[in-house]
DNA sequence: CGGTTTTATAACCGACTGGTTTTCTATCGC
DNA sequence: GCGATAGAAAACCAGTCGGTTATAAAACCG
């Protein structure tokens, strides 16, 4: 998983705008003046932020006479999850101990975890 | 859950440099100086991360004579998950029909899904 | 006290962001 | 072909970002 993936992923997540064209692309495939309408913001504004999912791999566009409507592509959302995943246990407080262990016996072998105990 | 929350913290993880310190931070606290050196940049870039990632609310400092120990506080990646879960059926493919039924029975109510199926 | 260590702060820089207005291209319906 | 519609592209703007250097503040050590 490059590194720069991840970049653009949660750089194209830190706009609400841009979340909520994700939101409403869960609904289905939509137009960029759709897509614009529930916005104080002109169509190049949109175009902009399309833009910027496309190239995080968020969605993609279709061909449809003038029209290119645009489909929700989740995969790298899927990175996103994987990479905090790793931090669920930070929140989770009870499970905080339990996943630390696991993490050591992961680094170092079977025997970690009865080193640690002892 | 402000929009502005999702922002910051979107914003603090698209930067690989920020993800590192969080990953370090894992393994428990740390100082600056010990969180500035795996890295080829001067100590006034790192202070720069830290405040943004404090200002996220993913690190929080304490105070141990000229050091400031920097924790990691994980809390604001459990609303970046709960915000991506919503999109989990859409990678997980084999989901997603079954997701998009569970979706509107929660907008519709419970015979939505018996009309969906007529 | 004086010097060292640790961290923060300020000023500066080039690059990028998020938005605008304007203009251009492509495709439609007639 | 002609006007309307959908969208992209370019130029511009203020503001933020990621980094630097230089300096200051605070607490330690001797």
């Amino acid at each position: 998983m490059a590194p720069d993936v991840l970049d653009a992923t949660f750089a194209a997540l830190a706009d609400p705008t841009r979340r909520a064209i994700l939101a409403r692309l869960r609904e289905g495939e939509a137009t960029v003046t759709e897509l614009a309408a529930p916005f104080a913001m002109t169509q190049p504004g949109i175009s902009k932020h399309l833009r910027v999912l496309e190239r995080a791999g968020l969605i993609s566009r279709g061909r449809d006479a003038q029209r290119r409507p645009c489909r929700l592509e989740a995969a790298p959302l899927k990175d996103a999850v994987d990479w905090l995943a790793n931090y669920r246990s930070y929140w989770e407080e009870s499970y905080q101990r339990l996943d630390a262990l696991l993490g050591e016996l992961d680094h170092e072998g079977p025997d970690a975890a009865e080193r640690e105990i002892r």
